[in-house]
DNA sequence: CATTTAAGATACCATTCGGTATCTACATAT
DNA sequence: ATATGTAGATACCGAATGGTATCTTAAATG
């Protein structure tokens, strides 16, 4: 009946949706408690307090987020379909997202960048590792060839992560997914007239 | 020292500023007296309940916004140089932003999208008028030869908002205005792609 | 100047908030 | 099998929440 190590799981899994949803600020511990047949003992046994939780939730989305496109990434042959991989898996949030709610980089970044602060550097610092890992694949583009050289590495990454976060915004208070539609097909002839 | 018309524009001012930077369900009632300088008595003369007062707020913030676009938009002579307009307002955006806490729609669309109705609504409403504006400018081009016939209008109208929104929300999180700046190249040389 | 109307201040309400202290009972070790 | 440590439940705290009812007083009307 007990364990320790499920437990911990199962508060993270039930207050990442409930802070992807309603918001951090706006998800109360009862609700965490509901949500995961938890009471507050079981809670902060297993975290200091409600800004820890917070934090460790982001976290937890962030990583299934980053490992799941590192995924795709990974499985893709060259830099062109690396990159077509990201955008296809953006192609199918609205069908099948990641996480209730929408993107939890994005929801943590409007809800913390004035008024939390520990928040909004967990977030700063997973959006960089995305900005990076995108560099990465564009940077070993041009060293095997696939890439032109004189490609705008970090110009391109950043339009590529903009305008798909943007594009998650629009899907989801829209209730269409064209405006996704229309930005990953102008990214893809973005992309096409940087390969060789 | 009564003026009404003034106490419900104050009202208006104060609590969009908190709305915007620390969020609607965050901002308490007695955060927007302490910041108007007003009671509570005062707040519930002049709106229905708190939820209006949200809604309001987000128009209040919303018009601003739009009304301010579409100036420099009419001030400027032809298509290339009104879409120009539009990116340079937003290149702008970390000077002068139109409103603390980065852009209300934005804001309101992450915090309401699953969880606020009637404020969804409102922001599904302006950023449909912001579309179809958007649209109206191309297709102004186009009807005046200095926009190509075969332009996707509503699709570019959609990447130009989606990729604009997005580095915004980079803009606060990151505290660097360089993803703005990719992102607006890009789009010029998009638009640019599209003009005669 | 007196009267009236409503703008806005004040005091209060039940509920909920995050957090803590205490208690119970299950799992492990001897 | 019994003792022990800890996971997790329960009860409680003061503070803050949105909302309301009442009161005061400034401004408009006669």
């Amino acid at each position: 009946m007990r364990n320790p190590e499920l437990t911990r799981l199962t508060i993270l899994e039930k207050s990442s949706i409930l802070f992807n949803t309603q918001g951090y600020k706006a998800t109360s511990l009862s609700d965490i408690c509901k949500a995961s047949k938890l009471t507050k003992g079981a809670i902060y046994k297993n975290f200091k307090d409600k800004s820890e939780l917070e934090k460790e939730a982001l976290l937890f989305m962030s990583t299934k987020l980053l490992t799941d496109v590192a995924d795709r990434i990974s499985e893709a042959p060259d830099a062109e379909n690396k990159l077509y991989a990201i955008l296809k898996y953006f192609e199918n949030y609205h069908a099948c997202p990641p996480f209730e709610g929408g993107c939890p980089l994005m929801n943590a970044s409007i809800e913390a960048d004035d008024s939390n602060a520990e928040l909004k550097s967990v977030v700063k610092h997973v959006m960089n590792l995305m900005h990076e890992h995108l560099c990465r694949v564009i940077r070993n583009g041009i060293k095997h060839g696939q890439v032109k050289e004189d490609t705008d590495i970090s110009g391109l990454s950043s339009i590529i992560i903009s305008s798909l976060e943007g594009s998650v915004m629009m899907l989801k208070v829209m209730d269409t997914n064209k405006h996704m539609m229309a930005t990953s097909k102008f990214l893809k002839s973005e992309i096409a007239r940087n390969l060789i």
